[in-house]
Order: structure tokens, then C-alpha cells, then sequence
RNA sequence: GGUCUCGUGGCCGAGCGGCUAGGCUGGGCUCUGCAAAAGCUCCCACAGCGGUUCGAAUCCGCUCGAGACCUCCA
């Protein structure tokens, strides 16, 4: 039996609209839900928001000693187009365009996804389902939400009863609004006349004769509707009820609306115990989204080819940033914000290595314990990022200034603050040093530290001239000079 | 139009009844042959107007402004 860190670790929950003391249902075991991305195109900075937020709860709750099986999943089939494509498949639009398989350009962006999310440093989840992959599990869903009485067969569509379900459960919990005000401002969508009311969706679509993705079912040749793949999976590797389910704010409603009154009418049970909403990551104060067009994918983040871009951003740099905000606040994108964000990011990596190679004596001026408790506090309020880095500034202070003889610190709280500092900043976070070190950085390494020897004895002449021109010639090639009392050191 | 968020210093962003985070930027000082780095330090903000309170950025009301969702969206 494992054990679980004393904490009390508690989460903003969007359908109780609280911040709710988390207690998984079967402890030390874990169910994480996350609604991942549609594969019809490159990742941008709004994707990193939800990949980025979600690794830290799936690091923390591992962190602390929890079983977690984290399952996102990949969406290859099923959202359809408004305007001029009525009831194509996204997937099979862009497919017809470039003349490829659908699941060539499924896989294509699914490889291009996980590229990107290694190189943010977010783990991979426990289980990465395709929603192409599990058309028998929803049309078996759909059958028993037919079963239960709750949905209804229409020219071979099958649409949830959403009038029906309201009698005894309330649809329009999550998102807080009323099934009235949904009828409302409902538009009128394609197959509207097939349904009883505009409120109602499809979980079931019949597949127009265009229509690439198709699967053969009892109702006739179609495909799932939109919400059908997440209540399916979520409940096939996860169970009818699970811990947490997470997505992005703009996914409240229609789509995890929709899918609490699914899991009811097939499982009857609600299937998640607590909901996690990201906000968005906004650009000149609106949100960055595909529809707007105004997105910057993680690749031109990475390359700075894009007009938006002054230059281009370590993939740490973008994951530094975006924890510097609270997951449920929005973050404003800006070239100014983003290089700050990489000044702080370089400052916390060296503190980091001055760390490793720091020296104890015999008392200490810090408070290694009280501080990591106020780490940790941080990390169970909700998952509070943008505190917890704070908190490491706090202690990037007290490790200059303990190298440089201002302060002071014992072996064992030395050895304490290694230890908790890499759970914080590695472990927990997610950082990751950048990669210099290999051989012919190895090389260099020496060849520079012979050139400073060089300076150092020109230094010892009083040669200034020779000494400064080691220097700056060094500097040209980007090699940093920094005197200290012990020598000189130098950094890339 | 409906529902809901949010408006914090030059910028980014926490806090959500008192002790007024943090990062970036800018000024000063220490160290240093100079520089860089680091340390110390300065710049004490909470959209506006009322109200509650001994006390409000934090609670309530109104006004103004911005945004999200209501359609695929992370």
C-alpha cells in the first residue's frame, strides 16, 4: 500500500462553482479525463494551455503518491462543419483538399501534436485513445441512451431528448444557463427539421453521401456525434464514474453539457466527480483560436517564424510563461511578456546549477522547511503555479546570496533544499535544464577555460588590453565573462 | 439579446477584509582595473462613484470598459 503525502490539496470545481478538498472515489487510484485535440492542424499556444495545465495536476497527484491513469484523447472523426459544409467532417474536408487518406491527415497532426507537447515537456497520458478507433463503444452508448428513453431515431440520426431529460435532471448545470435560453439563441443548423426541438443533439449523424468517415450502424451509415466519443472512452478506461474530468472553458457548453446528461441517460450517473476548466490564452485581449485565425502555432513559437514573433521562444520558455499564470486566468500573449518570461526562466535555471554546487556551514539563515511548506500550500490551493514560482524566486535570492557569502546554510538543510528544490522546479513544474552538454561542448568547455587562463595571466600583468580582448572576442562568439573572487566563470 | 467572467504599478501577473507577492523593465549603491553576474535599495498600484466596516484592491450597489460562452473550438 502506498502512501499518499499529507495534504490538503484542494481544486476549483466548475460545476459546485467552489474549491472543493480532493478525495478521489478509490484512493490511492486516480481518473484523470482531458479533452484533447482535433487533428486537422498544427498545435498552437492555445493547445499548450490545457497540456501544459493538466501535466501539472497528472505530476502533482503522481507527486503525491497517487495511482493516476490520465487518459486524453485524440479526436479523428465526428465535428462538423457549419457554412458551406453541411454535415462534412473536418477531417474528411481537409482530406479532399490535399488528396490524402483521412487518417493520413489524422496521423500526420496527431505526430505533429505529440511533438510538440514533448518538446513543452508534458508527459505523455497513460492512455491516448482515438475517437475513430472506438465507433463500436459510442454506437453501443447511443443504444442504450435510446434504451433508457432519452434520445430518439430521426432519418437516421438518432438525437438526445434534451426536453425529456430536463424533467428530471437539469441540462445547462455546468455552463449555468436554463433550457429555455438555449432554445432561444439556438441558430438553425442542418437537420434541425429532424428534430423534435432546436435544443436537442445529435449523438448519432447520418452521413451525407460526400461524407468520407462513415461507419454502418442500425440507424444507417453515419458517424457519432460530437459528444458521444468522450462519454464513451471516458467511461471504457476510466469507469462510469471517475475523479477528475478537465478541459478547456470553451468546452462547457455544448460539449461537457452534453456529455453529463449522456453518461445520466446511459449510465445513469454523472461521470465525472470534479470538472477542471482552463482559461484561454488571448492575443491583443481576444482569445487565440482557430476560428479567428489569429492563432501562432507552438512551431513558429519555436522557430519565431511568424510576423507576430520579434524572435524565436525556447519551448521552456512558452511552458514558463504560461505556469506564470493561474490555469482559470486568461493570459495575454505579447513579445514583451514572453521575454520576460524567458529573463525570469534563465534566472531560476541558474540558480539551479549555483544550487548543485553550493557549500554548507554550520548555520543556517534560511528556513528550508517553512519555506517548502509554503511551496507546497501554493500547490494545494487549486494549483497555484504563479505563487509556487514566486515562492522559488524567493529562494533563488537566498541561494545567490548564500554563494556569495551574504548567508549561510547547513549540510542537512543544504541537502533539504536540493532535494525540494528539484521536486518543485523539475518534478512538479516540469522544467527542464537546456541541453548544452555534450562532447564537443565539452571541448569547448575546455578550450575556453584555457583561453581564461590565458586572460587571468594577463590579468596578473596588468595587461588589461590583452585580458579585455580575450574577453570581448570571447563575448562576440556568445561565451559570457564573469569575474568572481574564486575566477573567472563563464556560461553560453 | 441571454448567461458568465474580468478590470491591479512602465509591462506581465498573484492576492480576494488589516500585515500592501513574484518576474521583467528603469534609477541608485556594494563588489570590480573596467565590464558582466550577484547582493542591497528606490519607483508603494489596485477602472470610476457611492455604501458596509474600527479598517476594503479584497464585501455590496451603480456606472464605464474589456472578454468568454450561446456554432466547430483548448
Amino acid at each position: 500500500m502506498s502512501e499518499i503525502k499529507q495534504n490538503k490539496l484542494k481544486l476549483y470545481d466548475s460545476l459546485s462553482r467552489e474549491k472543493r478538498v480532493f478525495e478521489p472515489l478509490k484512493s490511492p487510484h486516480v481518473g484523470l479525463y482531458v479533452c484533447g485535440p482535433t487533428v486537422y492542424g498544427d498545435a498552437h499556444l492555445g493547445h499548450a494551455r490545457p497540456g501544459i495545465a493538466f501535466d501539472i495536476v497528472f505530476r502533482y497527484l503522481k507527486h503525491l503518491g497517487y495511482k493516476v491513469r490520465y487518459v486524453r484523447n485524440i479526436t479523428d472523426v465526428g465535428h462538423l462543419e457549419n457554412d458551406a459544409d453541411h454535415g462534412e467532417d473536418k477531417i474528411a474536408k481537409k482530406a479532399r483538399l490535399e488528396e490524402l487518406e483521412p487518417m493520413e491527415i489524422a496521423q500526420f497532426y496527431t505526430d505533429r501534436y505529440m511533438d510538440s507537447m514533448d518538446a513543452l515537456n508534458v508527459q505523455r497520458p497513460s492512455i491516448q485513445p482515438r475517437a475513430s478507433g472506438h465507433i463500436i463503444e459510442q454506437m453501443e452508448m447511443v443504444s442504450k441512451i435510446l434504451d433508457s428513453g432519452y434520445a430518439y431515431e430521426s432519418k437516421g440520426s438518432v438525437y438526445f431528448d434534451v426536453k425529456k431529460y430536463n424533467e428530471k435532471h437539469n441540462y445547462g448545470k455546468l455552463s449555468g444557463r436554463n433550457i429555455e435560453d438555449v432554445r432561444e439563441n439556438t441558430r438553425s443548423l442542418d437537420g434541425q427539421d429532424e428534430k423534435r426541438d432546436g435544443v436537442d443533439f445529435a449523438i448519432w449523424k447520418n452521413a451525407s453521401p460526400e461524407h468520407i468517415m462513415r461507419w454502418n450502424s442500425p440507424w444507417g451509415s453515419g458517424f457519432p456525434g460530437w459528444h458521444m466519443e468522450c462519454s464513451a472512452m471516458s467511461s471504457k478506461y476510466l469507469g462510469n464514474e471517475f475523479d477528475i474530468h478537465g478541459g478547456g472553458m470553451d468546452l462547457k457548453f455544448p460539449h461537457h453539457e452534453s456529455e453529463i446528461a449522456q453518461s445520466v441517460a446511459a449510465n445513469c450517473c454523472e461521470p465525472a466527480k470534479y470538472w477542471m476548466h482552463n482559461n484561454m490564452v488571448t492575443i491583443d485581449g481576444q482569445k487565440m483560436g482557430k476560428s479567428l485565425n489569429n492563432f501562432i502555432t507552438l512551431d513558429e513559437f519555436f522557430s519565431g517564424n511568424h510576423n507576430f514573433l520579434e524572435q524565436a521562444y525556447e519551448p521552456m520558455t512558452i511552458r514558463f510563461f504560461i505556469l506564470q499564470a493561474h490555469y482559470r486566468s486568461t493570459v495575454d500573449f505579447s513579445n514583451e511578456a514572453l521575454i520576460a518570461a524567458s529573463k525570469g526562466y534563465d534566472k531560476l535555471m541558474k540558480a539551479a546549477e549555483t544550487l548543485a554546487e553550493l557549500k554548507s556551514s554550520d548555520k543556517s539563515d534560511y528556513d528550508v522547511k517553512a519555506w517548502a511548506n509554503k511551496c507546497y500550500a501554493a500547490m494545494d490551493d487549486d494549483f497555484n503555479t504563479p505563487i509556487l514560482i514566486a515562492h522559488l524566486f524567493d529562494v533563488v535570492k537566498a541561494i545567490n546570496s548564500i554563494k556569495v557569502g551574504k548567508m549561510s546554510i547547513t549540510a542537512d538543510d543544504l541537502e533539504l533544499l536540493k532535494a525540494q528544490f528539484n521536486i518543485f522546479v523539475f518534478e512538479i513544474l516540469g522544467f527542464k535544464a537546456s541541453e548544452k552538454s555534450n562532447n564537443s561542448a565539452n571541448m569547448s568547455g575546455s578550450l575556453i577555460d584555457m583561453l581564461l587562463k590565458m586572460r587571468h595571466q594577463a590579468k596578473m600583468n596588468k595587461d588589461w588590453a590583452t585580458a579585455d580582448d580575450i574577453r570581448n572576442q570571447l563575448t562576440d562568439l556568445g561565451v559570457a565573462i564573469k569575474d568572481t573572487k574564486d575566477g573567472a566563470e563563464w556560461e553560453l
